[in-house]
DNA sequence: CTATACATGTAACAAGTTACATGATTAA
DNA sequence: TTAATCATGTAACTTGTTACATGTATAG
């Protein structure tokens, strides 16, 4: 069973607004890059791939070799398809969250920095996030409307980490990384019944 | 330059308690899975090649060949070294992301039918998660209490994504994804600084 | 004339998934 | 005895990253 994503995504941009691949790289790169990073280097295979498969075609020519790229009705129904009729994988990978996981093996005041150093990063994309928010006009069509609610979403998550940036890092100062540290307390139990 | 986040996970996860790869299968499921799925047939080999670096060895051999292993001080310091010393790489990789992108590709009512069973699944996660809150001995051990800060970190994103998809449906239901729907307007301007 | 941005590709490698393959122990 | 769980591994394939490679148009 495959999975696909890059093809559905380039699909789902060209259906909106034909591109070269160029552009693709960097379309990709203000819009889905917090959810699906790509480069380059994948784009051009790929939509040699998506065009022999007639799922977009070639509509364009320009200076400097640029191939212009429109999603075929075959394409949208492929897209629609992969929308309406797979599940999705609510799984995610995140490098930051498993590093996270491991903060007890490094000294508190290192921790303390690391999510400090974090919840600068988060605190930045948000205003990117919050910036882009004022500026685009949401009203001109109904792809464009629609990112209204996915970049929503993304704002509502850096709020969510440098709040829990913050959280942790009180906890942290309350000793919860020191081998005598407090702890809730309030839910403790003798046996764990989950182990990790 | 490499990633192998992989290494250092297992890594950790044995410093904190000796297991088999059997083991670490299972404990990757229950704790770090949400941030890093690995299958086991990425995990033996792993072993195999920390073994052959010295940053793991392997410390008994059990019945039907089941050989434990356990973090070696090398592993350790190369562990604390990859925590402080590399800088943590932000990208997710998040297809439910992806495909919200694309929402406007299909008919609203199917786009409800999607935010509906999306929250589903991020109710029952976070329930899953306030069950191991509740059950957990968070005072055992440095670890574990480490973890109290990942498992808070959890609930709030699924509580998060849950707020968003209610706030997101209601959006779609005032007509977000229709061709002459309305806006926000607060902040629209005539020319978008930003295009996708 | 020269740096920058535009523009497209390939190759080598690393990481991850799915399916295959095998066998031992234990509890019902 | 038989099903479930324990237990380890390999092989084929897909996906993603990094580096390499090349050349054109444009603005200062």
């Amino acid at each position: 069973m495959l999975v696909v994503s890059l093809r559905y995504a380039l699909i789902g941009l060209l259906a909106w607004r034909p591109s070269s691949g160029y552009e693709l790289t960097k379309r990709f790169a203000v819009s889905i890059a917090h959810a699906w990073p790509v480069s380059h280097s994948q784009i051009y295979p790929e939509l040699a791939r998506l065009v022999a498969d007639g799922l977009i075609e070639q509509t364009e020519e320009g200076p400097r070799g640029r191939k212009t790229y429109a999603a075929t009705p075959a394409g949208v129904a492929a897209l629609r398809e992969w929308m309406q009729s797979t599940e999705p994988a609510y799984d995610r990978r995140s490098e930051a969250d498993l590093r996270e996981f491991f903060l007890w093996v490094i000294p508190p005041a290192e921790a303390l920095a690391y999510l400090e150093g974090s919840a600068n990063i988060y605190r930045r994309r948000l205003a990117e996030l919050e910036d882009i928010a004022r500026t685009v006009d949401w009203t001109s069509d109904v792809p464009n409307r629609a990112m209204r609610l996915t970049l929503e979403k993304g704002m509502r998550n850096y709020r969510m980490l440098i709040e829990w940036a913050d959280w942790a890092t009180e906890e942290i100062n309350d000793g919860a990384l020191e081998p005598g540290g407090p702890v809730p307390g309030e839910h403790a139990q003798a046996a764990p019944a989950h182990r990790v």
